[in-house]
DNA sequence: GTTCCTGCAAAAGCTTTGCAGAAGA
DNA sequence: TCTTCTGCAAAGCTTTTGCAGGAAC
């Protein structure tokens, strides 16, 4: 699940997408905040380091990297779209409650899917929805 | 994957759901188009038949059913809801090139996710996405 | 010097809200 | 009758677009 900023910086470069000082911020802080954030988050969480960073580019990064496959695009609920810079195979849990997106590991290639017989398959998502252990304690406490 | 729709409206009326003509004919239109259709879709597809229909209606309506659990919410991609009235266990496979929703069956509970454990899990959701055989063949003849 | 990127403002798209009148139980 | 639902208009959010100036290469 980690991810080393330096390699992804090399991909950028062989994809020739420019690498610029918005970018790069942005690309860090996905490294460096594993938490599936939205595109707000990232703005919110920048742009006291970078002032004249704007909302748009925000977009426009992520839909570079996105579309370079470098980070993973989340439609779990509330039609908001979360990022994850993890690419390799893993679910998502979603807490109905806090809201947090919790990562976990499970075997996508077991899962058989005999129906998609001829389907080409480039893209495989598990969300699971429910409630947390910190939000069922809390819960039961009132 | 086939439901009834007398079913349906035995279950909304134990749960205390009014019968009104525009909540069955929202229930009516998700059982005769099993299409994962948008609310917009239910809209267009419903307001020739019934002309005073508005959006907030549907909306409305999607949002009590899908409380109630006779629908299930789909978010598989684009900041777009869908609605799928089959409850029952299955997977969604979206085409990238037609957008179509298509079902396949899998076996949810045989997903291992060994990092859950304490986590209380109401719902899972499994989304592929690639091309569909028809849009395979369209491509390939260009 | 080119080409691509940024960021402002405005627009677009989906969904929700407030509320008065209408319909269901 | 009482409660809930409908539907209009307006607002709320997230995301995209157009475009002129600026930065990367």
């Amino acid at each position: 699940m980690k991810v080393d900023f330096e390699e992804l910086v090399t991909e950028l470069k062989n994809k020739n997408i420019r690498l610029s000082h918005q970018r790069l911020k942005v690309l860090e802080y996905l490294t460096q905040n594993y938490t599936h954030p939205t595109a707000d988050q990232i703005y919110n969480g920048l742009h006291h380091e970078v002032p004249t960073l704007s909302k748009t580019t925000v977009y426009n990064t992520l839909n570079s990297l996105a579309e370079a496959g470098l980070v993973r695009t989340i439609n779990i609920e509330d039609n908001e779209i979360r990022y994850d810079i993890s690419t390799g195979d893993h679910g998502h849990f979603k807490c109905k409650s806090c809201r947090k997106i919790y990562d976990f590991e499970v075997d996508i290639n077991s899962i058989k899917a005999t129906d998609l017989n001829g389907f080409e398959i480039n893209d495989k998502n598990i969300y699971f929805k429910g409630i947390c252990p910190q939000c069922q304690m809390s819960n039961k406490e009132k």
